[in-house]
DNA sequence: TGTTGACTCTAACGTTGCGTGATAGTATAG
DNA sequence: CTATACTATCACGCAACGTTAGAGTCAACA
């Protein structure tokens, strides 16, 4: 375990840096009883991660939404990153051409156009890798406005908030385990789907009847969903699937 | 002669970005008598050089010192920016390294140390080669504190106070060039000098007599100096020399 | 045991470079 | 003459910290 002042040495940043991390929700580490920050070796590598998305300038919110999602996958994440880096370091080299190219204009050269002497400087390409990444992200949530609302919501969390809502998940979480030995269709089960589904619109965002039943199909269809949900428990991702189809027929009178 | 948004649109900068500008004295344009902003080519070509440092991250108002400097050398100025340049293509690489490493590492190889996992994001030697940057820029103005207040009163100047300051300018060189008629030795031109050096502590740094007599062999020594001191008449940089050469004997009681 | 310097905490103001929105004047096309 | 687009200034807001202040904690030292 390390102390602020450590970390902040070995990786390059201020403790200020680290103190507004830990504010904003974006990396949290343990706290000793003398009221001390501890950083752990995992908190090393997620400071790695944050430290490759901020070199891609994209925003804390949105670094924090992304290392917080439940399907992140830093494999993933490390060879976007690479491309990513690649397209930069593109974009660089374009700089530099116009540079030289601006040398041997000013040599008595043909004139520059105004297209030559700008288009470098462009994030356009950067930019539309960037949405692309983050459209990706979307397209899990279930939904453009969901995405949105869940954005807007969580800038706001503090603390307290995500303490709350990573509670009350594992609350229901629990629920759902212990209706596991009974059956999908049982009282329970339907119990936790309906928690869940509210937990969802309180913290998130709205979660309709077709978002809800979409998401317990890719809590099965993708992996990496089923891969984290099942860290609770073997099979439990697809058990709430099956639950939240039954709950979601019923629910539309089916 | 382009009105705003068109300069905006072939940049790719926001019209707020160039009123921003304006409002700051980086790069002011003509102003039509409706009131409109009106930019001419060489403001392109300034705006282009303002892209340029600020690709290098370097703050507004350095780039504005920069750009107003009387010895401002673009040529110069365009080769150091593609050093820069080229350092920062190489911090990326070392990133877009760090990324593989990483993923190696990830995969079951040999675990990083935490120098290996951060130091290709630090931005130590791009701000060496700014400060040196910043350094060679210095050197030309008399001394490390008359640098810095020079920075410092002329942060907060306006754009009436540059005016003024101008104006003085000419009226002194006008002096001077007057003098030339007369002799280095001649009331009129340590009345000039005598102004001069009192305009240079007014408006940028304290000028002793030491720093005033450097000024003087630098006018001549540098040719950039030279030669765009001879933009007012040819020769005015040598005789300011050896009239400021006389003024300080004078002064010292020589 | 007390002192001291280093390190830690929280709080809050300041900085930079714009983005955004409001209000009002100017220009041009229909 | 009207509507739309473009222009002006003004001012608040934002992100990501830097910096400073005041106070608590810890370990080395006298």
């Amino acid at each position: 375990m390390y102390k602020i002042k450590q970390v902040a040495e070995l990786a390059g940043v201020s403790v200020r840096t680290l103190h507004h991390y830990d504010d904003i929700g974006l990396l949290k580490p343990e706290i000793a009883p003398n009221g001390y920050r501890l950083y752990s070796e995992d908190d090393f590598l997620k400071l790695q991660q944050i430290l490759f998305f901020k070199e891609l300038d994209f925003p804390l919110d949105e670094i924090k939404q992304i290392l917080n999602h439940p399907d992140f996958d830093r494999d993933n994440t490390l060879r976007k990153h690479k491309h990513l880096l690649e397209v930069k370091k593109n974009r660089l080299e374009k700089i530099i051409k116009t540079v030289d190219d601006t040398l041997h204009s000013l040599k008595g050269g043909t004139k520059m156009s105004k297209e030559k002497m700008f288009n470098s400087f462009s994030m356009k390409e950067i930019e539309e890798h960037q949405k692309k990444y983050e459209k990706e992200v979307e397209e899990r949530w279930g939904g453009t406005d969901a995405y949105t609302e869940s954005v807007r919501k969580t800038k706001s969390y503090t603390e307290a908030d995500w303490k709350r809502i990573h509670e009350e998940a594992a609350e229901i979480t629990k629920k759902f385990i212990t209706a596991m030995e009974i059956g999908p269709d049982s009282d329970l089960a339907m119990e936790a789907c309906k928690l869940h589904r509210q937990h969802i619109t309180d913290s998130y965002y709205k979660c309709t009847l077709e978002i809800y039943r979409g998401l317990g199909e890719m809590y099965v269809a993708d992996e990496r969903f089923t891969k984290n949900i099942d860290k609770a428990k073997e099979g439990l991702a697809s058990f709430m699937r099956e639950a939240m189809i039954v709950y979601c027929d019923r629910a539309e009178g089916k």
